[in-house]
DNA sequence: CATGGAACTGACAACGTTGTCTAGGGCCGT
DNA sequence: ACGGCCCTAGACAACGTTGTCAGTTCCATG
């Protein structure tokens, strides 16, 4: 009777513990035990349940478990753009230490839309995740309050909180990068350098301007405003600010590019601004970008290297060791920079008449 | 009374619909009608009970909400690798339609290997998602049987379900992209092409194999097992192999590579095999790559394009009209692939004394 | 043989939400 | 004045799981 092998009923939706029970012939809690790996069951009911578990196909409804046990082992990670391969590094990194504490990942893009990300989080935060990684959108994280009464513990990644919010951040070294990066073209002898970067809202556009000025202000260079665009990640933007630079009077011998996209569109911008085969060459132009990138070796672009994987790896380790305990004060580490000499940024200044812009 | 403005009481956790309702002097029942904006709450009623809401910082348990109602508004999504190119442009197809449903998406990858694959796919379902798009690591997917007797939809993308399985997939054109390439080659006169791929267990990698064999017998030449190197994704093998392959005896005058990884590990390669500072050129060798990538337009690398982006659009497609009811029968798409000439695979083949292989 | 304890199993409540059903109160038509 | 209806609000059970605690069996020991 127990036996029966066929329990032939048509059971709507999905079998229960309750189910399976009733087909294993013990007390609901009897399966649950058995399901969980807990001590204390016979080995021959222990095989019974297995048994009737693999039959009815039984999987635990989580969200049944998580509703009463409170933990949920699973986090919330928000970034801008899983497509963007600085937060696809990062995100891999986020998701090996989750799989790594037997954690879940849930993962959202913010499309760099602070409603986004709120919406994001919050919906996280509704499926009662146990923290959250953020690379924030916005400046106001106010929203967060009620999150982290509730225990929620959450780490900031690239970029820093809203004002009044206090909690653990990983950031690159971006002015420090971007000073390296303005001092090598320097020391290469430019004195006209432009800087192209993100839209100056954006925490890290605004720190790599700052290091760039701060290296122009350390050789005694002056800033001059004509040689900055900033905006969004816009190719049609990119190259009409790029074309407006080179056009001018006194172009630029040298460019800074703010970031991984802003560079690979000015070497395209470049290549065909020059017709030149060897987009490499840039058109006699030197060039140091930040953020480095596939190929960038073999296009012998030099580069302020990140490393986007460690950042996440750090933001998880930082937030694991809040996940376990961790009460301590909250801290914010710099990830240091790398600065990768390929050829385009050792490029000495080219004479303009040399030059063959537009 | 009812407007007392301050708790006061330190409640443990987080406030539940009861307390809203306890703090607005409502019934839960009440709370709920607000928080789902059901209609039938008197206007007054509401604002007090939306004031306690944001008093308390109140956010609604989903995990009660899915185990009370059933359906998650989730899908569960896995792929190889999110840092992975490629797959980070499906990821984000997929994002994006889920958005758009309102929908929230757990993404995992499973590495290439199959026991992960299921383990985050029963992960999902015990999370009881509504569906799942995989791209499948193993070739076995018994395990969803009782997964699909649960009524959940799942969407196989990039390769087909193991046999037996009877679900809806969408693929890109294997076969017939590594055909067209493959023949574009013979086209520009090259009789020894080399094929270069993924590890022939790889459902894309043995399909594009077929094709390129496919478009050697059509123009009557030879298949040599000696110009077929495949395997694992490891750089230092897939250099030995290219090295193998150019310095036999009869070296191939083309090149096909089976994905972008090995097409860009392939560049590496040769720009230091031939020690050219042009990689673009390859040394000579001509040079078609299964997948686009980015910068191929600069490097001036001829590919056979897939749309990842699309692939992904389509599943998503796929998985939410299976989502809102659609019980026909299962549909097996196949994405066409655009041959993109950038140079690279349009050079003639160089008699064997003018390369510098070694 | 009685007794204590270990090993195993089960009954029950609780997690926080939503669906169903019922109750109160005001307004209308007759 | 009364019955019926709409609008609003609440009581209650149920979703599937786990923690607590209370049994039951069996064996070793006094």
């Amino acid at each position: 009777m127990g036996d029966d092998p066929c329990v032939g009923e048509t059971r709507r939706g999905r079998p229960t513990m309750n189910d399976v029970a009733a087909a294993a012939g013990v007390a609901l809690k009897t399966v649950s035990r058995v399901v969980n790996n807990e001590p204390g069951v016979n080995a021959a009911t222990a095989s019974r349940v297995q048994a009737a578990i693999e039959r009815l196909g039984y999987r635990r409804n989580d969200s049944a478990r998580i509703l009463r046990r409170g933990r949920t082992a699973s986090i919330g990670l928000v970034i801008e753009d899983v497509a963007d391969a600085f937060y696809s590094s990062l995100s891999r990194a986020v998701e090996d230490a989750a799989l790594h504490h037997g954690y879940l990942l849930f993962t959202g893009s913010s499309r760099e839309d602070s409603a986004r990300e709120r919406d994001l989080v919050l919906a996280f935060c509704a499926r009662r995740v146990d923290g959250l990684i953020i690379v924030p959108a916005g400046s106001d994280h106010g929203y967060l309050a009620p999150e982290f009464e509730a225990g929620i513990k959450a780490v900031f990644a690239d970029r820093p909180p809203g004002a009044g919010c206090e909690a653990d951040t990983v950031l690159c070294g971006n002015a420090g990068g971007a000073r390296a990066g303005t001092a090598h073209l320097i020391a290469h002898g430019h004195r006209r350098i432009a800087f192209l970067g993100d839209a100056p809202w954006i925490f890290t556009a605004a720190e790599r301007l700052r290091g760039y000025r701060q290296a122009l202000a350390a050789a005694g260079l002056p800033y001059d405003e004509g040689l900055v665009a900033m905006g969004p990640p816009d190719p049609a933007r990119m190259r009409a600010d790029l074309t407006r630079l080179l056009t001018a009077s006194d172009p630029p011998t040298a460019l800074l590019t703010g970031n991984g996209r802003t560079t690979v569109e000015t070497l395209r911008a470049l290549a065909s601004l020059t017709h030149a085969a060897d987009a490499g060459a840039a058109g006699g132009l030197a060039l140091v970008g930040f953020d480095d990138f596939e190929l960038a070796d073999l296009l012998g672009v030099t580069v302020v290297a990140q490393d986007p994987a460690r950042l996440g790896r750090t933001a998880a380790d930082l937030l694991f060791m809040r996940l376990s305990g961790d009460e301590g004060p909250t801290s914010r580490i710099e990830l240091p920079t790398r600065l990768v000499p390929r050829g385009s940024g050792e490029r000495p200044p080219l004479p303009r008449q040399d030059r063959t812009a537009g």
